[in-house]
DNA sequence: GCCATTACGCTACGGGTCGTAGCGTAAGCG
DNA sequence: CGCTTACGCTACGACCCGTAGCGTAATGGC
């Protein structure tokens, strides 16, 4: 989230901030109440009590102003250290989970995400104020479960980097399909069977299952 | 995918079949093309040799257009039997990563998921013609895999519902985000990474991997 | 204070898309 | 041949888009 203020060393009037905020937050208004293709400039301009030029002057477009009024929303995350590599997972998963289920990132998020597959310089927009701050919090997770002990350390850098790729797609891929696609909560029953799913693998989770159906 | 085809003891002209597969692929080939903002109504009705009445007539609005159009491609998801449960879920993982790959799939797909959000009847339509498909692929490996004695029999049906749901927001949501998010393919080295981390885990698979690079 | 510069609000506009109505014609069934 | 339904075509008001033009507001430099 770049600021919007004027930079330093340039002359004229310098532009609002507060219109920034305003608009931000009126688009996600209109995402909650229209939802993205009913979503219009017009009525955001108006919503925000600015002028439609004065939209078009900071936002090439639909996409681009969805995709910061969307970032905002993931100001919030962050990892705090809950002592353990399940705990830590679960909870950057719920607070990941809280922010998609609000109705203005699903139906935002998803929109531009869907329109970035033709547009590699939108694509790019939403992995650096969006994806990149995610996936910082995966990296977060893995050095603290290292010095723990509860990971080995990585050999080859490369593969490392796949990895962190591979758990990445896994944790919020499962995230956005259980929350858009499913259409169901990722509440905490979930968040818990996903996690050990994630740590221990189908097949031993699997067992442990059968071993507490059968002491039972 | 529901027969178009006017239903037996109706009087009448029948709706063309042909002008229904004309409308769909039209469709898909807009979809790749425009993308699905800049996809019209009356350009697919131009495309397909149609008047555009005839489009409204069928469907309800872009929405439910699309949902067919992109429900086609699906058609061919299979699940052949390669003898092991992980050979079955890379067999799987792969064909459906086949299909995602292509641009039609990729900006029609996410853009009904998103406006699903909104709409239930869309959701149900979606899930109804693309989700549950996928979806049986899941239960159909599952039973393959216990008949092999891979994974333990199920003692608590409705455990094993919610296991199967997750496993399938795991699977699809790992290969959806890869392919949109990430926009990297989910190709063979992906697809064996991706398993074995959801077969054994990530304590497990890091192990592994650490294993390999003392021995190498 | 005055000027250059940039941002803002407002209005107006051509162009495109939407979704529908109306009407004549085509293709089935009894 | 009539009845019924689908189709093609045209036309339409409504809406939204993205921009141009102009006067005004808010800065910094002199």
């Amino acid at each position: 989230m770049q600021t919007r203020t004027t930079p330093a060393g340039r002359t004229g009037r310098p532009r609002s901030a507060a219109a920034d905020a305003a608009i931000l937050a009126a688009t996600r208004a209109a995402l909650v109440e229209l939802g993205w293709s009913r979503l219009t400039l017009g009525d955001v301009a108006t919503r925000a009590g600015v002028a439609k030029t004065t939209l078009y002057r900071r936002w090439a477009g639909k996409n681009e102003l969805v995709v910061d009024a969307v970032a905002e929303l993931f100001d919030e995350l962050r990892l705090p250290d809950r002592g353990s590599l399940a705990a830590d997972i679960e909870g950057a998963v719920l607070q990941f989970a809280a922010i998609l289920s609000r109705p203005e990132a699903k139906s935002g998020l998803m929109a531009v995400v869907a329109e970035s597959t033709r547009d590699a310089a939108l694509r790019e927009r939403i992995r650096a104020s969006i994806v990149d701050r995610q996936k910082r919090l995966v990296l977060e997770g893995r050095a603290r479960a290292q010095a723990r002990g509860e990971l080995p350390p990585e050999n080859d850098p490369e593969e490392a980097a796949r990895t962190v790729d591979l758990i990445f797609d896994v944790v919020a891929g499962a995230v956005v399909h259980r929350t858009l696609v499913s259409a169901e909560p990722a509440d905490e029953e979930w968040v818990r069977g996903f996690t050990r799913l994630l740590l221990r693998g189908l097949v031993d989770a699997s067992a442990q299952e059968a071993q507490k159906a059968l002491e039972a």
